[in-house]
RNA sequence: GGGGGCGUAGCUCAGUUUGGUUAGAGCACUCGACUGUCACUCGAGAGGUCGCGGGUUCGAGCCCCGUCGCUCCCGCCA
């Protein structure tokens, strides 16, 4: 039906008979003569009717056509002249002349444009949902999306490249244990009884690696039923990568070769290897597990300082094992007290009881607890005319993420933070287990199948809330792109696991988890991997600030799908098949 | 579950401060004019449940209460 599409003709086409088929961008009528600009996924064209070229009769359809209707067009392309160039569309020097029309699919008026202008704001993201087909025709979200899918053939080429084998694990699956609520999906044949939507292949790949297929990857689905964020989907696709007879240098070594090939796939190239860090260190410089490295603005430790101070925040602080945590902040002795206040506001709703806040000016050490100080002291904290140190007395689990917050605040009042420098870094040694800091009970920081360092459990064996675990992630600017273990394979060792996240009872463990002990137990090999967050990558090489932008139908962030209008309700008999009755008011 | 922002014509917005005649603009749409435009231009026209419900008032787009939707964030979620 067509010949070429029109959004990539250029002047090299000069002087070819074309059939086009495409959307009605635009259209121009100066009477007698008419101009359609025609859009496909390579771009806009400009189609001329001329009555020294055109039928009259088909000029007379030309001027009709409304704006999004879907025509035919037969031509033939004429550069133009060169006075009248287009510089802002990339067909601009050519344009086709018309020598027939056909309306295939004609459209009512669009409810919002898609042809907007260059300033316009685009329309409210309700109705952009709403109306997702006209949406998804803008050229933006049309580049956003075919940039997903070259993204998604580079990992399958790189991927594919180094022998790793593109499987599939099932959809409707047993609930696991990642932490978020699960998706369950009821069975009609077995009453009562659910499937749960995967959140990760995690249990699968590690099975793929226990049958010897070695090398796996997918673009795996997965599904977490957790509320919405600019940057959260409910269903989201993964990179998932595991292989086997490797360590984390493997892994890692692969990865960043993956990232490269991504970052190239969008013109943008990446230096390897990235910075490595501990969490302890990321912690302790920067109060989070992923820290934007494209300032410093580190986190110094000042409880030495401090211990001589006398007020009573401070001191009781220090005696209930705490430390005096702050950060020097060049100039920001300049910001006025309501600034600040609003940054103790930051630092509070972290959880801080408030911000101690001393700044230097003229050679002299200002601020609430400066009489606290000895001039030695003082001069300890090595603050220079300007400076402002914000800091934080208490535990490290309060100070931490309070400093981590001021932190990036500053960085973004000061004009740090530089969009066009990539800072990538591996986080590396997680700690195995988080402590629930009143009951003492033990949590995965990263999943239950991580292996704890092996050197930690032989020095500790008694306090597995000190081991680290063979866990590492991978962070672009702040912002976590993915992670990944080295996996036990013992299962022995599994077990105790499961036994010191609470599931002692082996009974209990079958029941949940038999089927990767069975797998382990039939000769496991050691293996590792790692997942990354795939929209959150195509959104970051897209330019785009929203998951919704590079997911073709997203939700909306109250969960629903308002142009298929999903969740819906389901007829009664459907629910009875289902072995299910709905509770009233739901 | 909690907090902030937004909701007025098909779309983007003004009008809400301090309640007061018939709620406006640009774009889109309809009709007309126009032979090289490219966000075409010009003229005319049509288009409104001011998200929804209730209240206060002689009178509500504007004030009060409730509610719904979208969005950002916290909780939650790697």
């Amino acid at each position: 039906m067509r010949s070429h599409l029109g959004g990539a003709l250029r002047r090299a086409d000069v002087g070819a008979k074309v059939t086009l088929g495409g959307w009605v961008h635009r259209s121009r009528d100066l009477g007698g003569l008419v101009f359609l600009t025609l859009r496909d996924r390579e771009g806009v064209l400009q189609v001329s009717f001329n009555p020294d070229w055109t039928a009259p009769e088909v000029i007379t359809a030309a001027a009709a056509v409304g704006v999004e209707s879907v025509v035919l067009i037969e031509g033939t392309v004429h550069e133009r002249p060169a006075d009248q160039y287009n510089p802002e569309m990339a067909t601009g020097e050519v344009e086709v002349r018309a020598t027939a029309i056909r309306v295939v699919g004609p459209a009512v008026t669009p409810a919002i444009p898609v042809a907007v202008g260059r300033d316009a704001k685009p329309p409210a993201e309700e109705l952009r949902l709403r109306h997702r087909v006209l949406d998804l025709r803008r050229p933006e979200l049309q580049f956003a999306l075919i940039l997903r899918h070259r993204l998604m053939q580079a990992t399958r080429s790189y991927l594919s490249g180094l022998g790793y084998l593109e499987l599939e694990t099932p959809i409707l699956t047993k609930p696991t244990p990642e932490g978020a609520r699960d998706f369950l999906v009821p069975s009609r044949v077995h009453a009562g009884e659910f499937y749960a939507l995967p959140q990760s292949p995690q249990i699968y790949k590690q099975l793929f690696m226990c049958c010897g297929f070695d090398r796996y990857f997918q673009l795996a689905r997965c599904f977490r039923d957790e509320d919405l964020r600019a940057d959260r989907q409910l269903e989201f696709t993964q990179i998932d990568i595991e292989a086997s007879f490797i360590g984390r240098e493997d892994i890692i070594t692969m990865a960043e070769g993956l990232i490269r090939a991504l970052w190239a796939e969008a013109g943008i190239a990446v230096e390897t290897p990235f910075a490595r860090m501990s969490y302890a260190d990321a912690m302790e410089r920067y109060g989070c597990d992923r820290p934007d490295l494209r300032y410093d603005l580190a986190i110094a430790d000042l409880s030495a300082t401090f211990a001589g101070s006398e007020s009573g925040i401070i001191q009781s602080a220090l005696a209930a094992g705490g430390r005096v945590r702050g950060i020097v902040i060049p100039g920001g002795g300049a910001w006025s007290r309501k600034q600040v206040d609003e940054l103790e506001a930051i630092a509070k709703s972290a959880g801080a009881g408030g911000l101690v806040r001393l700044k230097s000016a003229g050679g002299q050490v200002e601020g609430p607890l400066a009489k606290f100080l000895s001039p030695e002291a003082q001069a300890a904290l090595g603050l220079s005319d300007g400076d402002l140190l914000l800091a934080v007395a208490g535990a490290d689990r309060i100070s931490s993420p309070a400093l981590d917050r001021v932190r990036q605040e500053c960085a973004v009042r000061l004009g740090l933070v530089d969009p066009a420098v990539r800072r990538f870094l591996w986080v590396l040694d997680f700690p195995m287990f988080d402590q629930d800091p009143e009951t003492g009970a033990l949590a995965a920081v990263h999943h239950p199948f991580t292996s704890p360092n092996a050197d930690d459990m032989a020095a500790h064996p008694g306090a597995p809330e000190r081991w680290r675990a063979l866990a590492y992630d991978c962070v672009l600017n702040g912002m976590e792109l993915g992670g990944g273990s080295i996996r036990t394979s013992d299962p022995a060792v599994q077990s105790r696991m499961f036994g010191l996240l609470g599931i002692a009872e082996t009974s209990e463990q079958e029941r949940r988890f038999g089927f990767l002990l069975e797998g382990l137990r039939a000769g496991a090999p050691p293996h590792g991997g790692i997942a990354f967050g795939f929209d959150r990558i195509a959104m970051l090489l897209a330019g785009a600030t929203s998951l919704r932008d590079v997911i073709a139908f997203p939700k909306t962030t109250a969960a629903r799908a308002l142009f298929e209008g999903a969740p819906s309700v389901v007829p009664v008999q459907d629910l009875e098949e289902l072995h299910i009755r709905t509770v009233t008011g739901a």
